[in-house]
DNA sequence: GTCTATACGAAGATAGAC
DNA sequence: GTCTATCTTCGTATAGAC
């Protein structure tokens, strides 16, 4: 509590956590204090405009994430199915192994939608594009690479819900599993 | 407002289209209210425990709505095929065409998942194996049947956080042209 | 940079009139 | 069965001390 002052990043990590766990709406400031061991006007003085700060925060450090994890993965050196491994892998470290919960889907449920939905269906659109960029290179027909990338998109947030609704993560485990699979083809 | 009263029925598919719009917390009492036309305390006297109680009561006209429409397309005489593109319609008019969220995404989120995900986790596997039934019947071996049944769900769930967040349909109603080519193999 | 104190409206819930 | 009034707690936000 005294010395080991957090880091702004380790913050909005925590704050990251509690958004989705309990979505826009329901991660109080209250709750958002306890995850991060700050007072409430502490919170304010880090984010001065509350909570929709503290919101913007977890989105840039999420698009930070994975522009150099998840999407650097993607755009290495390897051939197209080791780097969709890769891929796979940091996919699920971000995901905690299919127990964490996606931006994609807790910010764009309410009046978190009107503020995120646009900018998360951008990076989601990012997403796809690099996906199909890579069944390109393994000779996939350009209709036929994004309808896969979309797929394959789809597969990861569904499971992602398929999991927490069972209160099992193997759906999304072997999501990740099958992931190159899926996308370059059988 | 006079002499149209609402018969318990409306109300409660108005108090389920503000959940799946608001998530379970972000659905207030002042937003139940708008969306039925009745005041908090008349709401209050049609379910005596509150928002838990409406919740329940949108859990179970889901349920009934689900069993008669959808679970009985699955079940019906025709060929495996023919069952499955029905159940296909009857999801795209579940779900609006891909405009509405589902009940398993948004009231598995924060506290409402501590009430609701066990029962919900319960029928997704009903489903489930309903659909592991119709590839079962159309000659896929036990264990694929069951992969791809879980699939189906799984493709279901995403495309509809994939059209929430792209705001546009076309993934889900692709995912519902597809159901039936998906479940029993191409 | 974090705390205590405080304000204010929203949210959840209840009592009782009509 | 719906309303007005009321109550309490929670959620958001700010001021100012340390």
């Amino acid at each position: 509590m005294s010395t080991a002052a957090l880091t702004r990043e380790e913050i909005v990590l925590r704050i990251l956590a509690a958004f989705r766990e309990f979505g826009y709406e329901g991660a109080s400031l209250g709750r958002l204090s306890s995850a991060t061991g700050l007072g409430r006007s502490s919170l304010y003085h880090h984010f001065p405009k509350g909570k929709e700060d503290m919101a913007n925060a977890a989105m840039s450090a999420v698009g930070a994430w994975f522009g150099e994890n998840v999407l650097a993965a993607l755009a290495g050196e390897q051939a197209p199915a080791r780097r969709l491994e890769n891929f796979a892998g940091k996919l699920a470290e971000f995901y905690h192994q299919g127990e964490a919960s996606c931006l994609s889907d807790v910010f764009t449920i309410g009046e978190a939608g009107a503020v995120f939905q646009q900018r998360i269906g951008e990076r989601m659109k990012v997403l796809i594009a690099a996906l199909a960029k890579i069944a390109r290179e393994s000779g996939v027909e350009q209709g036929e690479a994004l309808r896969r990338a979309e797929d394959t998109v789809v597969r990861i947030q569904g499971s992602l819900i398929v999991s927490r609704a069972l209160g099992d993560t193997a759906p999304f485990l072997r999501a990740m599993a099958q992931l190159p699979r899926q996308l370059l083809g059988e």
